[in-house]
DNA sequence: ATTTCATATTGACATTTTTTGATTTGGCGC
DNA sequence: GCGCCAAATCAAAAAATGTCAATATGAAAT
């Protein structure tokens, strides 16, 4: 698993949005190919195609092309490292310095 | 633990920003007064309260007034809410449906 | 009560993100 | 090849977010 503050923020821009959250939701339940979702939500084709490729680029969903359908789902790797690393990002680390600071 | 799209989106607005990422990161070692995040970091001070303002509201840090100083922390709980809301959303739901589309 | 200092709020502005419609790309069947 | 369809890309507009400087608030000290 890689880290940069950037990547970081990246993974996590995946569900800071009410629309992606809504594709989520509806990744749950299964591989969903782009014509499912774009029909179950309310959104048009380049819209989706746009919040698709940032989940995709988050590493959150991955997606599997058939023909000329794409089909996506959760990625089970993605989602375990999210997990890690949210988990990193606010576990209080080893020394916790609690030098003083202003009156204290 | 309360759920809604909206609540959801914003608590993962904590994490979706590199600037606030750097100031979790200051906060793991421990409480800190926001001049001690000042000067560690490369933002005024209005910047800095912009950004402790929406961490405070997305639940993962918490502010405890001392005189006229105020100090951060991660929240404890509000991480562990964020983990386990984090699980449910990237988690499988019981009744996978693959119920066919398309060509499919 | 006045001053001082830490932080919050405001408003203008710049930057980024999202939305929308039009166009393009790429796979498939004819 | 040509036409058809799904999805991606593009370009422009709209909306949201972040930044910065100025000002306001509120607690403490004098």
């Amino acid at each position: 698993m890689e880290l940069s503050p950037e990547k970081n923020a990246k993974v996590f821009k995946a569900f800071c949005d009410e629309k992606r959250l809504a594709i989520l939701e509806l990744l749950r339940s299964g591989e969903k190919c782009a014509c499912v979702l774009l029909d179950d939500l309310d959104m048009g084709q380049s819209g989706l195609s746009y919040h698709m490729k940032i989940l995709c680029e988050s590493g959150i969903v991955e997606s599997r092309q058939e023909g000329k359908w794409t089909h996506y789902k959760i990625s089970d790797q993605g989602s375990r490292e999210a997990l890690l690393l949210l988990k990193a990002i606010t576990t209080p680390n080893a020394a916790a310095n609690d030098k003083g600071c202003c009156s204290k």
